[in-house]
DNA sequence: CATACTAGTTTCTCTTTGGTAACCGGTTAC
DNA sequence: GTAACCGGTTACCAAAGAGAAACTAGTATG
C-alpha cells in the first residue's frame, strides 16, 4: 500500500487520479466540435439559437456533424433542445446551467489559442 | 461595416475570433492523448521520464501512439527530447517552458472531470 | 548463447470520424 | 405551382485514428 509520507507514491496516486479525471472530461468534451458548440452557445445565451443559424456561424461544421454532436451534448445534459410551435416549426438550442460549468475549459482554450497565435506570428517575424 | 456601438455585431465579431482561437488550440492540443501526455509530464517535472515509463503509466496508450504524439508535441515545442548517453541509451522527455503554458487547460479539464464524475455518481445514487 | 531491457518502427487491420450530396416532410412567399 | 426556407436524416465514401503484434538494433545479464 502507498505510504502516506512517501511523496513519490502519493504524488503518483494523485497523478493517476488526475489523468483519469482528464480522460473522463475528454470522453465527454473531446472531438473536433463539442467544445466549439458549447463556447458558441455560451456566448449567445441572450439569443435564441436555431439549427441553421449555428451551422452558418460555426465555421466548417456540416449538418450531419452538428446534428450528431448536439444529440450527444443533449444526452450529457450540457445543451437543451426546445421545439417551438412557430410556423414553420423552429428548434431552439441553448446551453444548460450544467453546460455553463464547462466555461472555464473553453476560456483557457481560447486564451491559449490567442497567445499561441501571437507566438507563431512572432516567430515568423523575427 | 460593424457599428462600434452595436453590441450584437461587436459580440458576434468577438465570438468568431474566440472560436478561431479555440480551433487553433484544438488543432495543436486536440486528440485522445496530447493533453494527457502534457499533464503527465507537467506532474513529473522533478523526475527523469523515459519512453517506457510513460507507456506504463499513461493508461492504455500504445507505443505507436506515444511515439507519434511525442513527435508532434516536440514539433510544437511543447515537449523536449534528450538522448542520454547512458548504457543502454535512454531518452528523457520533459515538458518545456512553453509546454507549461498549457497547464491552465489541463487544470480546468481535471477539475471538470472530477466534478462531472461526482455528478454522475450522485445521479445514480439519488 | 539465450533472455531481457532500452527505444522505438513497421505492418496490418479495424473503427471512428468526418465530408458531400441527395433527400424528406412541412411551411411560406411569389 | 414552384422556389426557398426550416430541421434535420440517410447513403456513400475517404481519411484519420488507433490497437495488436511483429520486428529492429544495441546492451547487458546469467
Amino acid at each position: 500500500m502507498a505510504k502516506i509520507n512517501d511523496n513519490g507514491i502519493v504524488r503518483e496516486a494523485n497523478c493517476s487520479e488526475e489523468l483519469m479525471a482528464m480522460r473522463d472530461s475528454l470522453d465527454v468534451l473531446g472531438g473536433k466540435w463539442k467544445l466549439m458548440i458549447l463556447r458558441f452557445l455560451t456566448n449567445r445565451t441572450h439569443q435564441v439559437i436555431h439549427f441553421k443559424k449555428m451551422q452558418r456561424e460555426i465555421d466548417g461544421i456540416s449538418a450531419k456533424m452538428l446534428s450528431k454532436e448536439l444529440k450527444e451534448l443533449e444526452t450529457n445534459l450540457l445543451v437543451s433542445r426546445t421545439i417551438q410551435e412557430t410556423k414553420p416549426i423552429t428548434v431552439a438550442y441553448a446551453i444548460t446551467e450544467y453546460g455553463k460549468s464547462v466555461l472555464p475549459v473553453t476560456e483557457t482554450l481560447v486564451n491559449w489559442g490567442l497567445s499561441h497565435r501571437e507566438k507563431i506570428i512572432d516567430s515568423i517575424n523575427k
